[in-house]
DNA sequence: CACATTAATACTCATACTGAGCATTACTGA
DNA sequence: TCAGTAATGCTCAGTATGAGTATTAATGTG
């Protein structure tokens, strides 16, 4: 009977074994009621992630993160999750042929302290410099107003069983038609700009091709393919803050409901109804009275709340929806 | 100004560097009302999944997976989505000291028919096989009458705030006393028998500790951390089809409401309310009827139903949490 | 110092969604 | 014809949600 190939090395490949290469990078995420805040460091006169290679004597994975993000930015980092494993040739000019894989671990951490950092040159950067369509906190982003005729345009570029097939997926992910903006659906919608050939990541060595000169989707690039982990960093919370208590992550140890509101709404990039937000944070039994005040609110003054852990043992998880038989 | 390690191989470590070597392993799913089915093969005398090395003529991640994956059981996945990227070491025998990580990058994949395969030995299995504690179809299962006094040893095992700690953390994934059986969270349950020296994994070198003989929680073992890979495959499942329609991949082309409740039963491994499932099943148009009849009901004849692709593009995604403005 | 401003808080209300059941209908097999 | 087995229909009460209106407590201003 042939056996399955193990973990083992392989010994006798037909061609030359070309060993990859591992990096971990990190998406670090801090917010303020304001801005949802990645920290960028400097990477080929880019702005990038910190990121370093994956070497032998790391015991985990995440512990060689954090002995990198350490080292290039004296940030220890608390809560990380691991993001996506990007790996695949002919993505970014980091990929040189006769080569191995480039593989990249991309991790998600979130920070309290806004703190900028160390021993790289790195900083606190707004996420919607990256990706401004992803913010609809002041209404419909500006940006859109590039996009929606470059992506139509893109679209009706194609035969006719690809321009209906693009249009449904433009239509799943900007909803322009609808208006229905779907917050977490940021990669996907990242992909398809790249698709379409609307970021400059998309052009490692090309130019922009055809004479029509074509216009960029407006936002900063970054080096690399970090504006799509970044996009998938984004997706990933705005998922998550919906069913697990992560933006506490975030938050200081006290703060005002519309401290969390605010910060919520940074993240998620939509407004939320007021009364209702505080319904259901409180109803959840999410946090409790600290008995201080807040004076800083330019109204009426604010209660300080802070985060229940006990409800990490009540409710399974806020948002389950079978239909329980009993 | 010191600048950041970017993604190129690093030339002047201090420790000789020492390659990683990565594989490509494939959790294959398939399901019929009554069981949820895993494909395995035989690895190193044990149960396996499929996997294979990646090589650097794969052009992307997925693309060498579903090759290593056709090459061994003659398989085309459809459905394949990236699930986690394993690598720590001293979790598995795989990892020799004086050697690089073996890193593992695991996908879920879904398929519809059960046809067994092809080149390696391979075979059906039944999920709770490896994981008995997880099916609660028929009631609580009989595994837990070994865990649950086991894990309270456990955790008495510790000093005061361990034990604390570790009581806290048993009630979250097993609910023992409040009676809320989570089915997601199916890693966490493993990953706690794992710590908790419950499955026979934990020991690759030495043998279980202490005087007391240990028992081992029923339940068949895994090659490497394979059953490890299994849980998380299972978990993102079993969260998964609660807010996409990914339950479908699984089903034949026309099937009843029936057989569309007992597949999902059986991969959430749990009961569900009948007319209440088949209300939210239609208001939310997932399906749409063939105009054709089954007559092997038994009971009376259903009418066959379809999986209705437009409500991709109709709804965002059941299950938003937040309390939008407007 | 009364008043406009800015928020925090309290409530209300109609509608939608859910969990549990009861009732009825349509086949098959003995 | 009756028992057994499901498919389908419908009801009902309890919750949750989306949208507002109303009230309260500070601050800064002329």
């Amino acid at each position: 009977m042939p056996s399955a190939p193990t973990t083992r090395r392989p010994k006798t490949l037909k061609q030359r074994y070309l060993a990859p290469t591992v990096d971990l990078s990190a998406v670090i995420m801090a917010a303020t009621p304001d801005e949802p805040r990645v920290l960028a460091v400097r990477v080929d006169q880019l702005e990038g992630l910190p990121s370093g290679p994956l070497q032998s004597q790391h015991r985990t994975l995440e512990m060689g993160l954090r002995t990198w993000v350490a080292e290039q930015t004296q940030l220890t980092l608390g809560y990380v999750e691991q993001l996506y494993t990007f790996g695949d040739r002919d993505r970014t000019e980091a990929d040189v042929p006769g080569t191995g894989h480039a593989l990249s671990i991309a991790y998600l951490a979130l920070v309290r302290e806004a703190r900028p950092a160390g021993l790289v040159h790195a900083a606190w950067r707004n996420w919607y410099n990256y990706l401004p369509w992803e913010d609809w906190r002041e209404g419909r982003p500006q940006a859109l107003k590039v996009i929606e005729p470059a992506l139509e345009a893109w679209a009706r570029s194609g035969g006719k069983a690809l321009r209906t097939f693009r249009e449904e997926r433009i239509e799943l992910t900007f909803g322009f038609e609808s208006g229905t903006w779907t917050d977490e659906r940021v990669l996907e919608r990242y992909e398809l700009l790249f698709e379409a050939g609307l970021v400059a990541e998309a052009f490692r060595d090309a130019q922009p091709s055809g004479s029509a000169k074509m216009r960029f989707a407006p936002g900063q690039w970054m080096a690399l393919d970090h504006r799509r982990i970044l996009a998938t960093a984004i997706g990933r919370l705005r998922g998550k803050i919906k069913y697990r208590p992560v933006i506490f992550e975030l938050m200081p140890a006290s703060f005002t409901l519309l401290d969390l509101q605010k910060t919520v709404e940074a993240l998620s990039g939509v407004r939320l109804h007021k009364q209702n937000f505080r319904r259901l944070i409180e109803m959840q039994g999410l946090v409790e009275e600290t008995g201080e005040i807040s004076a800083e609110t330019g109204g009426r003054p604010a209660r300080l709340v802070r985060f229940r852990r006990e409800v990490l043992v009540e409710r399974p998880a806020p948002g389950v929806r079978l239909p329980r038989l009993r």
